[in-house]
DNA sequence: CTGAAAGCGCTTACAG
DNA sequence: CTGAAAGCGCTTACAG
């Protein structure tokens, strides 16, 4: 056996090297001190010109990549961006995800997504679990969630934007748009279309779902048909099949509807269906309106009149806006309204 | 001014307290040293009954989280699980992550989302991005990625489940369903009932997407068919409005064709759609079947006859795999195939 | 079964 | 503009 290399010889040291390349390897072979090195790689400015591509030349060569970990621990903030969602389900919810990953990730930003199933109980556990990461920013639906979960956002000092509803609050970040104002601005058009008898359907029943509701009542007390407000409120979760099963029992139980709105697209799309397995003829029996222009719904027979929202840009701004917010620069407009759309097409 | 507290007067201490409270904090107050309270609270065996539990009521008490970071850092692995997934905009992949995320979350791992849109480069970036949060475990889609993000992945030796197919390499881990046979049982279906003329209409052609395909052949050889074979595959994104080009190519180009095998419901859903426009009988003139059993399937007119895939079991099997693997444990069926499911509906 | 010491890989807060 | 020291809050590796 040949002789062991004399370093082996030597005390045993208490290593529990990992193997990674370390800020301290890149720091010697730049032949600086490590501080410049954290200095230079995250930009902070008053690292010289020179040795700012000393240390980059550096780092690259030895494939150097910083530790999250230990960045976080020793900033006491870490790189993470938790995000708040109620459902997986609801396609809504993952184009807004989509959008918001797609302009964080790039920036160096890891998303933790939490789902809270429309539960106070889930919402406060699984931020509670996240504020222990010590997330860079959050980003929450609309202003639904209980005091205690809001009293935790606030303690946490975490920079957070609400997304889908315009918030007015002082202080409060948000990018969205007037839920109600939708449901009255598509209700508007079901009357402008001659409906008299107009029905508003709504399953899952959250907070935008309701506010949707108020402004269809508001578009129908607006033509002084206040009286003609017909709800039909299931807390089941929203679905395609539903949506048939509810248009069935508003025609059997109001057979003078000669209009449905549905809060989303995915019971409008079930209904549509429903309608030509039942052959209810749709506009003429009975006009049909959804809410969010989902997939598909341009597709279906007759096509789908809807509001389109503007989720992807929402996820886009939110992002930028809690970037911002992140990084202690101003915001001007805290609070945006990024409007919405009434699509026309053939079912109402 | 009253006399500042004794304290203020000591020597300024360098202090970058965060307030949090910490493991050192629930040592005091339980009376024991920090290392057994990080042993009682992690569940680390060896410590003495009485001890565990004054070290659970002081942290109750205290109201004491963990932080992940200094864990991560202390122990060169974090609590996040890596899930890599091509897209969000595909349902299939949506609800697989919702049973990843509901079987790993209550037993304290976080998960990360790494969107790859079926990109080499994007998928090797998300992966060195991850891998360096030194992942607890990693979750794959199938086996379609570049030799070079397969090496980050086992040079890493973060352990890692692949899922929806089943690999037979030694070493590796998967929970899925043969692709290839589930291709072969429809077309068979589609041959049981008699059709002779069978495309099979693919988008996005990911290796999934073209095992089924060879799936398809397999069958149409098998029932000495083979010359039959007809295969439409685009490279574009998968949706509803493509199906319903797709149908109409098809009948325009290959009229004999008595039934379509789509290797996605989406498509499988815009054809029945675009058929109903078009006024092609469905399935008298032909028959039609998607693949996947995604929502509102069940809902079509007719009916779509698919192949219900079980991806949220695979999601929660191979979410509770992959804790075995974190934790060290044996996997006694390393590979496991949960199978398919044809779904016998009206359209073909 | 329990503990004192060291260390994980960074950044903060001071100095100069 | 640059650096030496200390510390972030845990766990590992040794001892006893």
């Amino acid at each position: 056996m040949p002789p062991r290399h004399p370093d082996s010889a030597a005390p045993a040291r208490r290593t529990r090297a990992t193997g990674r390349v370390t800020l301290a390897d890149v720091a010697r072979e730049a032949g600086v001190s490590p501080i410049t090195v954290s200095r230079a790689l995250r930009g902070e400015r008053a690292v010289a010109k020179e040795l700012c591509e000393r240390v980059q030349a550096a780092a690259t060569a030895l494939g150097y990549v910083p530790d999250p970990a230990a960045r976080a621990l020793a900033s006491a903030r870490s790189s993470h961006v938790a995000v708040l969602i109620p459902k997986l389900s609801n396609t809504l919810f993952v184009e807004l995800l989509d959008a918001v990953q797609t302009s964080l990730v790039p920036a160096g930003y890891q998303t933790l997504i939490g789902v809270t199933h429309y539960d106070a109980g889930e919402e406060e556990a699984v931020l509670r679990s996240f504020l222990a990461h010590r997330p860079a920013g959050l980003i929450v639906t609309g202003r639904d969630r209980s005091p205690a979960a809001t009293a935790m956002i606030e303690g946490s000092g975490v920079p957070c934007v609400h997304v889908m509803e315009v918030l007015a609050e002082p202080g409060s970040h948000s990018v969205g748009f007037s839920q109600r104002d939708a449901g009255r601005a598509i209700t508007q058009h079901l009357l402008d279309g001659g409906r008299r008898h107009i029905a508003y359907v709504a399953a899952q029943l959250d907070p935008r779902t309701l506010e949707r509701g108020e402004g269809y009542a508001d578009a129908l007390a607006q033509a002084g048909l206040g009286e003609r407000v017909h709800k039909l409120l299931s807390p089941e979760p929203s679905s395609m099949a539903l949506g048939g099963e509810m248009l069935a029992r508003v025609l059997r139980e109001a057979p003078d509807t000669d209009a449905i709105f549905f809060c989303n697209d995915d019971l409008a799309q079930g209904a549509l269906l429903a309608a030509l397995r039942l052959g209810v003829d749709v506009p003429r029996r009975v006009a049909i309106a959804g809410f969010n222009d989902l997939p598909g719904s341009d597709q279906m027979l007759p096509p789908l009149t809807t509001v389109a929202t503007p989720r992807r840009e929402i996820g886009e701004q939110a992002a930028q806006m809690l970037m911002k917010l992140m990084r202690g620069e101003a915001v001007e407009q805290p609070n945006v309204d990024l409007g919405f759309q009434v699509v026309k097409r053939a079912s109402a």
